[in-house]
DNA sequence: TCTCAGGATTGAACCGTTTTAATCTTGTGC
DNA sequence: GCACAAGATTAAAACGGTTCAATCCTGAGA
């Protein structure tokens, strides 16, 4: 039903060859004969059919976007930078939503080589390099996103975790706070695991004479409501720390519900730290102190490096983009008071 | 480089049309010979090429989804939806964030045809009938989410905004609340303009001589800190109204955000309701009642339906479906209370 | 043993592009 | 007026599948 190639070249009085030329090459066609085309094309609302396009050039102009989770703002903001810089560039994206799980993992790889997509940018889940190996073969290119390359050739963009946590230990070290606790998310997650390596490793830093003393909570789902119950729990206990440090924003606004419940004040009893500087975050009823990552233009960065890739693979050497995470001081932060000193005695 | 149709022909021994049948339609081959065949398939990795497939039959198994906000949780609950069913179905979705823009709209729809993608599921900007109206033409399949179809034969999966609207002013009005706030998002935008039509034809239903006072402040973006920037304006004039509405939940957490900022209490002094019944408004400092409309359903649905049309055209017959939002009671909502009153006259 | 029906398999055409080699025009210099 | 180069255009092959008409088997019935 849709116009072909055929129709245009009929209607314009051209053969099919030359109408090929108008689209990919116009520099080599004579001025009338282009304009001509141009009007046919126009006028008949011709887009060329891509399957075929692809079939013989070997481009699609897809590629793929794979993330553990898209109900996480962060993944949402980056997914925009992607498919944005997608569109700039003609490309268009292929949503793939894994739930962190591998096998919905390896069914979307599947489906990608077969739609035949360029690229893919993917944010593995636990251990996927081999499934990805696999892809990469296919003559598929690869981009890893918040994840570096381990052993695979290909780009990848990345925040500096290790500094990230740092960062967030620090903060709370300058404002005075000795005893923290940790409100972590598994360390199978690769990202999480850097962020608490690069906080022990800061803390290692500290003279040791004035030492902090830190308590991990770990939160399986990473999810505000899971961390609001894991915090309360903890409440119950005792309540013997000044700073919160949260493995992301989410957890971060649970932990802030649970201390509010109990009429801690933030942050006069607890300062509170987040990561991902997510835009709930800063509208959050204490707007939150973060580490930020810049996720749209992590993902803008991604698909530009796997566009350039595919648009020209000679001249492309694999790189590693990494992006440094910064602090963003708010109000759920502020030096230790005298009054949660003295309330940690009881 | 992968392997090709005529690979897995050689290595079976067979022809190249057998393993055609071998994937398509597996019961006339002899039982032999399909395992034959099937067995040469494993060993090369053979996966079939979906732009060639595409190109002969027609069908490429590719669908778009056009949102205007893809940070919007309620959209990112609706493609998890959409992209799980797509999934389920061997189906593969591509995401197109339209940032509200009937420019970007215009370029993703031209894109998608050149995809060549069997349906779209889209939420149309303002006024995109016509473009949609000529991607129609082409015989990409429509289906309208959260929109019913104006004079577009398509299906449309949506949400009875009409009684949403009703929904929240009902639930305010039993409470007792008479001086009522409506922050509201753009009329332009159809389901704003509705629920505030079957709000205002429910307030109609109340006994004239026991009427609601209803003010409207207009909120242009839709976002919780517009809202909180609108709402902190308004409480410096006059603080006279029991009850706020607010045309999505981002917008209630500003609104909270601003009220709380002024020490009013809710649901002590305001009541708040929501729209949308995000994840974060359960988990947000007052957890907020709000009109639950199910974004993950509705993209399953919509994407079953898109996927039912493709698969058997013939049969199918246009159809709306039709969700009904359901009032979430929580904490942010209470009875009119005396001291409220008294505020009043102030 | 021969015929024939029916299922199993094959071969070739075709989908809509890109691409390359071949052909057709022009215009220039002698 | 002719040969030839350069530029413009075309024809045909190829991409990797699907599909359908044609062919090949096999076994049953005569």
């Amino acid at each position: 039903m849709p116009a072909s190639i055929r129709d245009v070249a009929s209607h314009a009085g051209v053969s099919l060859g030359t109408v090929s030329n108008a689209i990919n090459r116009p520099e080599v066609l004579a001025p009338g004969t282009l304009r001509r085309v141009q009007k046919s094309i126009d006028e008949l609302g011709f887009i060329p059919n891509a399957s075929a396009r692809k079939l013989r050039a070997g481009r699609t102009r897809v590629v793929g976007l794979m993330v553990p989770d898209i109900s996480n703002p962060f993944f949402t903001d980056l997914a925009k930078g992607v498919s944005e810089a997608a569109l700039a560039g003609g490309y268009v994206v292929i949503l793939c939503n894994t739930d962190e799980s591998a096998e919905k993992e390896q069914q979307y790889l599947d489906v990608l080589t077969a739609q035949n997509v360029e690229g893919i940018l993917v944010t593995p889940a636990r251990d996927s390099i081999r499934a990805l190996a696999r892809v990469a073969e296919k003559g598929i290119r690869l981009v890893l996103v918040d994840r570096t390359s381990q052993g695979l050739a290909a780009c990848s963009v990345a925040f500096n975790d290790l500094y990230g946590g740092a960062l967030a230990i620090d903060h709370l070290y300058e404002n005075g706070h000795r005893k923290v606790i940790l409100l972590t998310g598994s360390e199978n997650i690769p990202q999480v695991a850097e962020r608490n390596r690069g906080l022990r490793e800061a803390m290692n830093k500290f003279p040791t004479h004035d030492q902090v003393e830190l308590s991990e909570i770990r939160i399986d789902s990473m999810t505000t409501f899971a961390s609001y119950e894991a915090v309360k729990l903890r409440l119950e206990s005792s309540f013997d720390f000044t700073g919160i440090i949260c493995g992301n924003d989410l957890i971060a606004l649970g932990a802030i519900r649970a201390l509010r419940e109990k009429n801690i004040s933030i942050p006069g009893d607890v300062s509170v730290v987040g990561y991902d500087d997510i835009d709930f975050a800063k509208n959050a009823w204490v707007p939150l102190t973060s580490i930020s990552q810049p996720a749209f233009e992590l993902g803008y960065a991604a698909a530009e490096l796997i566009i350039s890739e595919c648009e020209s693979p000679e001249r492309h050497v694999h790189q590693k983009i990494e992006f440094q995470p910064r602090l963003i001081v708010r109000e759920s932060t502020g030096p230790v008071a005298l009054k949660a000193s003295k309330l940690m005695i009881s």
